[in-house]
DNA sequence: ACAGTTTGTGAAAACGTTTTCAGTAATGGC
DNA sequence: GCCATTACTGAAAACGTTTTCACAAACTGT
């Protein structure tokens, strides 16, 4: 039914090698190479890249576990790495784990099945730690969240420095009570709390912390408890942009001004950001550069799978708007 | 040195044949079955899926081919569709063509040489109208833009009734020189403009269309300039959520208040579109819907290949908000 | 003109599964 | 107790490629 090598082999008068081989990079007398191509026309062949990744054990493929597809920061990064694989030949499986370690191990798994050449993944906390001891059968790049040291290339941005950076910004435009609203699941949050209770104490100021998982729903919810107690912040240093965005909403049902009643900086410069009124602080991510970067380091570690591990340090860097506009 | 079927076969004492079938449906007893599923922990035997693939025909993988994953309104359907797809066993393979025709070629190749299950895809018009001659080996549903009338299964949106939806509120709000950007390269901004002329010309206005490559860029330049002329509309309606955006920005630009000065109603219920002051008028497409509406007619497909073509309507919820607050 | 290399080619093995085919043992109806 | 099913199982073929191996022809350098 479907035409396979040997047609094209019977088509062209030579022997399936000749035509495997001037399909692909073999040697092949200039002549016969046309012959294939011209069997290949006209019998429209198609090759099966099942057949060839069985036979030639490489499955140019990557894998893409992410936690939401939808994080608009996620979004990017997964369009550069999928610019860089089709540059390179290579399929990108994607795969949503909604920060689930159970899914993610499910991944993980079908990955392996899959045979694919490497992976890109941003883990939880809990995966991170356990990917030391499981050694799987392909190289991994972390993106955005880390595990422990030196287990895995990896590309992150310099989180500690950014979650700083928002605070010095803030206490620069006079506020003084600093809350910081942090996701619970990543060691990317972890960092920015990192960051932003070093600045705080640097400072001399009084950290106030709250953690929740990272969507809007939720930072809305926990956000809205808190701007509804009689000690609240004057400032927010929120750990995402969709943390930002549940903020934002809070500060909208109390109906709170910015940044008059209530400051607020974020990450992620995503389109809307600006958008809303008075616009919004925030640390922008190279998301293009983040994707491009993990697929560099990938290739490297399939090239030459001994190196020694390698981590990547990105600088975010901060816009200022309105929001935090000092008082 | 990777473990097979084989080994396993060897470590349980049986045949490769009742490993195979141990692991799948097969006709198994229940005393070999507990062997075979000892001997696969004992040994660490992960499936090879490209030989499965291989000898079983069956590639379990689908492909979602799309404009571009960062536009929303595609990043909420793959997800839907991923969701969908791994719920059933199924590989997704993304793949962004920026709109290129060239690059739509291209993917779709790469399906056939992948012998995918199916395809779900977001085409240009040229490809569309190019779609009914060329068979492909698989059964392909389209989504959002469809092609020429009864040749592939399709899930769209009702543009017309949408694109007339906005118009009708628009002069219900009391506007009455009402300006259309639409998209240049789809049938669905196609279908929405021919909803907003009909509206226009059932209320006996003058229409005032333009077209422009469908992102916020080059929405925002040519906003930019009909705004900027002295005969500008009082009130805009944008073909999609990018162009929404752009149109928000060239207001921004030029100073207009919304609605005082400019009343806005576009598409898709983008988080942020109820953010931006004073709330954006937007149809909001049942995006999760969408896509799993394309999986059930692609598995329905499947199932029965012979069965008429159909095509899925569904139906946008208009949200008024404050852009198109009456004068 | 000769040995040694290079270049091009085909036959056949190999990749790791699933599936067909044939066969044996157990079960059921009478 | 016998025949006809049914339920399992293993040997071997098959899936569509790439790669190895062997070999012939065409080049090198001398």
């Amino acid at each position: 039914m479907t035409v396979g090598i040997r047609d094209v082999a019977r088509a062209a008068g030579v022997s399936t090698a000749t035509v495997s081989r001037a399909l692909g990079r073999g040697p092949v007398s200039d002549a016969l190479r046309e012959q294939v191509e011209a069997a290949v026309r006209a019998t429209g062949y198609r090759p099966n890249l099942s057949a060839r990744r069985l036979r030639s054990q490489s499955a140019q493929t990557i894998g893409l576990i992410v936690a939401d597809i939808r994080n608009p920061f996620f979004t990017a990064v997964s369009r550069a790495v999928e610019d860089a694989a089709f540059a390179s030949g290579m399929r990108v499986i994607l795969c949503n784990t909604d920060e689930d370690p159970a899914r993610e191990a499910m991944y993980l798994r079908l990955m392996e099945e899959e045979r694919v050449t490497g992976v890109i993944f941003a883990p939880t906390q809990t995966t991170a730690d356990s990917l030391r001891e499981t050694p799987l059968g392909f190289p991994v790049v972390l993106i955005d969240r880390t595990g422990p040291a030196g287990t895995h290339d990896s590309v992150v941005l310099d989180n500690p420095a950014a979650g700083a950076a928002l605070v010095d910004h803030l206490v620069a435009q006079g506020y003084r009570r600093i809350g910081g609203l942090f996701g619970s699941t990543s060691s990317t949050a972890r960092e920015r709390r990192a960051g932003y209770e070093a600045a705080i104490a640097r400072h001399g100021l009084t950290p106030a912390i709250r953690t929740v998982a990272p969507n809007a729903e939720a930072a809305e919810a926990e956000a809205g408890r808190w701007l509804g107690e009689t000690d609240r912040p004057e400032a927010l240093v929120l750990s995402n942009g969709l943390i930002l965005m549940g903020a934002v909403r809070a500060a909208r049902a109390h109906g709170l001004a910015l940044p008059r009643d209530l400051a607020l900086a974020g990450f992620d410069n995503e389109p809307w950001t600006d958008l809303v009124e008075p616009g919004l602080t925030v640390i922008e991510q190279p998301v293009a550069e983040i994707g491009a970067q993990a697929m560099r380091l990938l290739f490297e570690r399939i090239e030459s799978p001994e190196q020694p591990v390698r981590k990547v340090m990105l600088s975010g860097r901060m816009i200022a708007r309105g929001s935090t506009r000092g008082r």
